[in-house]
RNA sequence: GGGCGCUUGGCUCAGCGGUAGAGCAUCGCCUUCACACGGCGGGGGUCAGUGGUUCGAAUCCACUAGCGCCCACCA
């Protein structure tokens, strides 16, 4: 390697070089030059993939990202240097309801897809009170504009940190490209019986009219209370069952109790009256049923909560839905098929008064019902009490029927786990939440949602002559169709006329899962089936980053879906990265208010010193948000500059390292680069920084001192030749080693005396520094820790005795065991020098240093 | 209820079987010719608790407590 200690150019050193306006040079210098560029030529095995988690563009990014982000880009980095092709694109996640929200609230518009589309539309100035509606393809129109504005801010802020990204090869989750994908994967899986359709209970948001996922799911205390409700018995007496959902006592279907439960035994197999509705129910038995819970009795609804729908899946039971879509209790028919009662008549007045409310509303009125036919038992007990949500959403979820799209994932769990542990996980442990969520899946990933700003099924069904769609006989256009929208475009065979009308065809009014496009972006950033030659070169890929939260979501997902199509894992390597907390160790979050924003946090402290506190956050570690380890990286890069200038001050005479001192300090840093790389190949980042700068500290306070006056001549052409080569070569190397976690302050310096982008620089290795060093010098490392200490201890002296550093020691004796001193004596020189030792004197012992300062000069001044 | 992680000086963390470490903060000294956006040096901890394994434990094992996170069928 010529560059280890080769100058190759003349040298370039600013009077007083300044952080100020680093970041603002090099993204200019590195986007012109397209440093970062992939070199789609290279073979698989040359290449390292990063499959790029995309942020989703609802709004601005926190600190939290630049925290994550960072780590993935010191692994790039490093992958760049050791000679790889870096495949590193940057996706947007625009698609799904945050853009939704947040163009709702920014433009102030709600969608209503049965306008239509208003070509000379324009959004209002400033939002209105009243949201505007407006069509489906002009609400799609906003979501598209509002993300690009978004997307830009947000590349601009990545550029800034000097994430080294493949610019130009990103997606967005809502693009052609990314639409194509999900169809294309969801009709192959279609085609093979890993996808079907099911009218089910389903989990429902009754704000966003939606359902959503298993996986999207949050619990949240709240009030609830205790309602004792009074079923009568065909034989006159009474049982009671405790509820907290004494609204949907119109859609019970039978009351339920343990199996060994003695008290209800003998009523098993009988039937009971709901109070008011006069409902006849049968009375069953199911291990489920805990007897320690209220009255040991429960009332089966369809559906209350999940384990409604597993009694009622296991226990064969018919459906009495209350509920609609918008949360409101629905007009029923007593006395109809599905909802025979003993009293129609008094079951329809006590229902009609029900009927229309929301849930809540509901509750209130059929407590008071109650209370007048003497049903209710005792007082209401107020408890505090988990429910289940939509993570975004406000209103606890529902449980509906309806007609959704699935993904096969139960019967594919013992596979899915074995992915699990083929997969590399960084940290180790975060292996465990990703089998505990496979281990405890508890049906099928449901894909539909019914919102607007997604990727579309490409389906139609058929219109019987009768009217009536035929959901069970889609119709799958072919692949070449593909992306394609089925409420502008027509099924193969059908004419557009014949849209919505008997006999002809309506279109599948769904659309995807954020997750089920976000499950492909292996798939959708390697250009599959449309990029062959690209695909092969990244798939399977490197490395998925990603944070811990969603690894049942993004990770499992992605997995799932590349074991499907791929017969595969999408990737080899996961790095799990944490959060950042604030100091009350919450994490940082928008909602907490206690969010800082980065771009003020980069200008202050500066990019590198910001990648510094980020590399200080291990994998997986939470880690606190910490100006004072911004100050300190901060502070690491101007010490690289000014040690740079200092070492580039005097190039000449420079030739072969032979002091004993050089050499020492040469092997030193060989074998701190032999377990950087090692900790890097690991993604143990951060110990490879931490033993870098604690090598780097050691080298400028001790190293330097002790070499100073050599290169400067004073003892010698030889000795200045090899103190100037061995300087030259440790900064090379330094440069490089800091180069991934300090692109700015490394990428200046090196352009002060190298050609090129030290961001291209080959990562440098023990075997360069030993071939100029002629091999490993264990004594000349003792003799540099050695010197180091005496320097240390003089320095001591100086301090406890308030007298300045320049002052001379008369005499200096180090008493060192007997093999020691003899490594003293190959240092006397640079250490006298160092310390302004006037004598040096040794003694055989144990470790000590006397010293003996000059006298204090006339006027108090030291000489 | 189950699981995972964490608990080390005032703060943030490293160490993970061999006589307690770093940075920040603090205190003292020094305007030293690379660096005052600085340098040098000092003080400060019975490594959450209890028990065990070991010649030896912050480090391994068990239990306990606190914190955080994930999961759970939450009438």
């Amino acid at each position: 390697m010529s560059d280890v200690s080769g100058i190759q150019h003349p040298v370039q050193v600013p009077e007083k070089p300044v952080l100020e306006g680093l970041e603002i040079k090099w993204q200019a210098r590195w986007e012109a030059e397209r440093t970062y560029q992939f070199d789609r030529s290279r073979p698989r095995s040359d290449v390292y993939a990063i499959d790029t988690p995309p942020p989703t563009v609802s709004g601005s990014l926190h600190v939290g990202h630049v925290f994550s982000y960072t780590h993935t880009d010191l692994i790039a980095r490093f992958q760049r240097m050791r000679g790889k092709a870096v495949f590193y694109p940057m996706g947007w996640d625009d698609n799904g309801l945050p853009t939704e929200r947040r163009v709702q609230n920014y433009y102030g518009v709600r969608c209503d897809p049965s306008l239509p589309y208003d070509p000379a539309f324009v959004p209002p100035e400033k939002p209105a009170k009243q949201p505007l509606p407006v069509s489906r393809p002009n609400f799609i129109e906003l979501c598209n504009r509002l993300t690009a504005e978004d997307e830009k801010a947000f590349e601009h802020l990545w550029r800034y940190l000097g994430l080294s990204v493949n610019w130009g090869m990103g997606y967005a989750t809502i693009d052609r490209r990314a639409q194509r994908a999900s169809q294309l994967a969801f009709v192959r899986l279609l085609k093979r019986g890993l996808a079907y359709q099911l009218e089910a209970p389903t989990l429902w948001d009754v704000d966003f009219r939606t359902a959503v996922a298993q996986a999207e799911l949050e619990d949240r205390e709240r009030e609830g209370a205790y309602h004792r409700v009074r079923f009568d018995r065909p034989d006159g007496g009474g049982i009671e069952i405790e509820t907290t959902r004494p609204e949907l006592l119109p859609a019970c279907v039978a009351l339920v109790a343990h199996p060994d439960d003695e008290r209800y035994r003998p009523l098993f197999g009988q039937s009971v009256l709901t109070p008011l509705f006069r409902s006849r129910v049968p009375v069953k038995a199911h291990p489920l049923a805990d007897p320690e819970k209220g009255s040991g009795i429960a009332m089966i609804c369809t559906f209350g909560d999940v384990t409604d729908v597993v009694w009622w899946r296991e226990l064969a039971l018919p459906v009495r839905g209350v509920l609609q879509p918008n949360g409101t209790l629905r007009p029923v028919r007593w006395g109809e098929t599905g909802w025979e009662s003993e009293d129609s008549a008094a079951a329809q007045a006590h229902y009609d008064q029900l009927a229309g409310l929301s849930v809540s509303k509901a509750r209130v009125q059929i407590v008071e019902q109650l209370k007048q036919a003497g049903a209710l038992i005792g007082d209401v007990r107020p408890i505090m009490h988990s429910v289940k949500f939509y993570e975004k959403g406000d209103r606890p979820l529902e449980i509906i029927t309806s007609r959704q799209w699935f993904i096969r994932t139960m019967e594919h769990r013992d596979a899915l786990l074995a992915r699990g542990r083929q997969l590399r996980w960084h940290p180790e442990y975060m292996r465990t939440r990703y089998e505990n969520w496979v281990s405890g899946l508890a049906g099928d990933w449901c894909i539909s949602r019914q919102r607007f700003f997604g990727v579309p099924f490409p389906l139609w069904y058929p219109i019987g002559t009768d009217g009536v769609v035929q959901f069970g006989k889609p119709l799958i256009p072919d692949e070449s169709r593909l992306p394609l929208d089925p409420s502008t475009e027509v099924p193969d065979g059908y004419e557009a006329a014949q849209r919505d009308h008997p006999g002809g065809f309506a279109a599948d009014p769904d659309i995807m899962d954020t997750w089920a496009t976000s499950s492909l972006t292996p798939q959708i950033a390697g250009r599959w089936e449309e990029d062959r030659d690209l695909f092969e070169r990244l798939f399977p890929f490197d490395l998925r980053p990603q944070s811990h939260e969603i690894i049942r979501t993004w990770l499992f997902d992605t997995v799932l879906r590349s074991h499907f199509e791929h017969d595969s894992l999408p990737w080899t390597d996961a790095a799990i990265s944490g959060w950042v907390l604030d100091p009350d160790r919450k994490k940082m979050s928008k909602s907490k208010g206690n969010v800082v924003t980065p771009f003020a946090l980069l200008e202050e402290h500066g990019s590198d010193g910001v990648r510094y506190w980020a590399a200080r956050g291990g994998p997986g570690v939470d880690t606190a948000f910490d100006a004072g380890q911004m100050r300190v990286g901060r502070r690491l890069a101007i010490k690289l500059l000014n040690a740079s200038k200092f070492i580039l001050s005097r190039t000449e005479p420079r030739g072969a390292v032979t002091h004993t001192l050089d050499r020492g300090m040469l092997t030193k840093l060989a074998r701190l680069v032999d377990e950087a790389t090692a900790d890097l190949e690991s993604y143990n980042y951060t110990r490879a920084l931490e033993h870098t700068e604690a090598f780097f500290w050691f080298f400028c306070d001790n190293y330097l001192e002790l070499v100073k006056s050599r290169r400067y001549g004073d003892h010698g052409e030889v000795g200045a030749a090899s103190a100037n080569g061995a300087l030259l070569a440790a900064l090379s190397m330094l440069l490089r080693l800091f180069a991934p976690f300090l692109p700015f302050v490394t990428e200046e310096v090196w352009s002060w005396w190298q050609s090129g982008s030290v961001h291209h620089a080959s990562w440098p290795s023990a075997r360069e520094l030993l071939a100029l060093s002629n091999g490993e010098d264990d004594r000349g490392v003792v003799a540099l820790d050695v010197a180091a200490m005496v320097l240390g201890d003089v320095r001591k002296k100086k301090s406890e005795q308030q007298r300045p550093m320049k002052t001379a020691a008369r005499r200096v004796l180090v008493r060192e065991r007997a093999e020691r001193i003899a490594l003293i004596d190959d240092v006397r020189g640079d250490l006298m020098a160092a310390g302004l030792i006037e004598r040096l004197e040794t003694a055989p012992g144990e470790y000590g240093v006397e010293v003996e300062l000059a006298e204090v000069g006339p006027g108090g001044s030291a000489t």
